[in-house]
DNA sequence: ACAAAAGTGTTATCAGTACACCCATGC
DNA sequence: GCATGGGTGTACTGATAACACTTTTGT
């Protein structure tokens, strides 16, 4: 009993993860390979999004769902559908036709990209399945079908997002010190802040609690922990608008 | 030659209409009607956003282009895809059942929805190839399928947007006095404003330009004109990063 | 005691808010 | 000359920006 697939959709996830040692924003992405029959050199080598069909009784965020949690085995976290991609010449370039043909699909798929948010070190990668690895955004690989412009989609999106929204917290740990939030919009946005402003400013903020618990294992003076409660967050922005063109 | 659509898939367009004179969002909506055999009250009688599919060779953006040409006679407004609707009982209520059933279509369609932004005054509606009318954001009609979901999200979307984004001026003649900017920022997010300070604050944007030209024609002392200077607003804000959670 | 990272303070400037009256015009 | 909406000013408060040194800890 095959499930019974939508044609000519898909879905396709951006997995960003943030990686706090190195401090940079990654993206979860799969090989994609293709012997050739007579050369030493592959058809095709290179990476890809991860992504699938929608099923019949399916809800498209049920889809991405889904599909996260057969490459990550993670569930439950921040998930953005922020484009489709419908192009007619989406899938036609050179390697992208000699992939089709070895898979039997569809030259006019749109998909609908989601992007998903994550930490790193919360992934385990069962690499037996999927020839998975992560690349630093900043640092992409060869990349098949048109994924490298969704790539950059969803960077901009969640660039532009992190600026007036706190969604730069699900990016980071429960727990976490001022200097890691501030390497995370640094490493996102790809700015240099200053400390002493940029903790006040965080500080001040009644919905970033700051916790009776210091960070230990660094070699260093222990920081403090601080956590961002949602609900103090949602209660202080409702009906709040301020207009800033 | 019947043009080729993509099946399970298509654009939903939610038209934003600023009316200057009346100071209200509208949104601009078909009437869907059916009658009943044996009844003088009609099997379905209520109201739709303007859609249709996407042709085989077609970009999604054109389809949305096209169908908003179709209706407005317009060309080149803003346009934003904002948001799929894929949920499998989207169309699955009483009356979308029957009228499904009269049109023939596909009980699982994905929606791809956009909404366009323009001033009501622009659109001459020939009604008698569609009926349509006018229906202000908050006083909106029955609606047909899940459309007035996709209506709140398309404002919601809207909303959130013009607080850090340029858009407003879509909705406003490129000659525009500072209360017309007021008046529409009143109505989209319902609010009010202090003349005072958001006069202030909007003369002294760069890319806000004063015209040598005064709105004739209303019966008072006449008000000077200004323009949005997209121009100068991008020059502006290149790399730009301004965080505020 | 030293290296490394955490954490702190001041001043100047700018933006936001609250608030009430005069001005220019058409009739 | 008067009604109508256009347009203006000030004082207070809070936020932002620029800037460099001290504190705490582990080794």
């Amino acid at each position: 009993m095959a499930a019974v697939i939508i044609p000519n959709v898909s879905v396709d996830c951006v997995i960003f993860g943030a990686d706090i040692q190195t401090k940079t924003l990654n993206v979860l992405l799969i090989r994609r390979y293709l012997e050739s029959e007579n050369s030493t050199t592959p058809l095709v080598d290179d990476y890809v999004l991860t992504g699938y069909h929608i099923l019949e009784n399916e809800n498209v965020d049920e889809t991405a769902s889904r599909v996260l949690k057969e490459l990550t085995g993670l569930d439950n976290l921040y998930k953005k559908q922020f484009k489709v991609f419908g192009n007619p010449n989406r899938l036609m370039n050179e390697k992208d036709q000699i992939w089709a043909n070895s898979q039997n699909f569809n030259k006019r798929t749109l998909t609908i990209a989601y992007y998903f948010l994550l930490q790193t070190h919360d992934v385990t990668l069962d690499n037996d399945k999927f020839d998975t690895k992560w690349f630093p955004i900043n640092n992409l690989p060869e990349l098949g079908f048109d994924h490298r412009n969704i790539i950059n989609e969803a960077y901009a999106d969640l660039k532009e997002k992190s600026m007036h929204q706190p969604i730069i917290f699900e990016l980071l740990p429960d727990k976490f010190t001022i200097k890691d939030l501030q390497n995370a919009y640094e490493s996102m946005l790809g700015i240099e802040i200053d400390n002493r402003n940029f903790r006040r400013k965080i500080i001040t903020k009644k919905y970033i609690v700051k916790l009776d618990e210091k960070q230990i294992g660094n070699a260093k003076k222990p920081s403090s922990l601080y956590m961002f409660s949602k609900d103090i967050y949602q209660k202080m922005n409702k009906e709040n608008y301020i207009v800033n063109i």
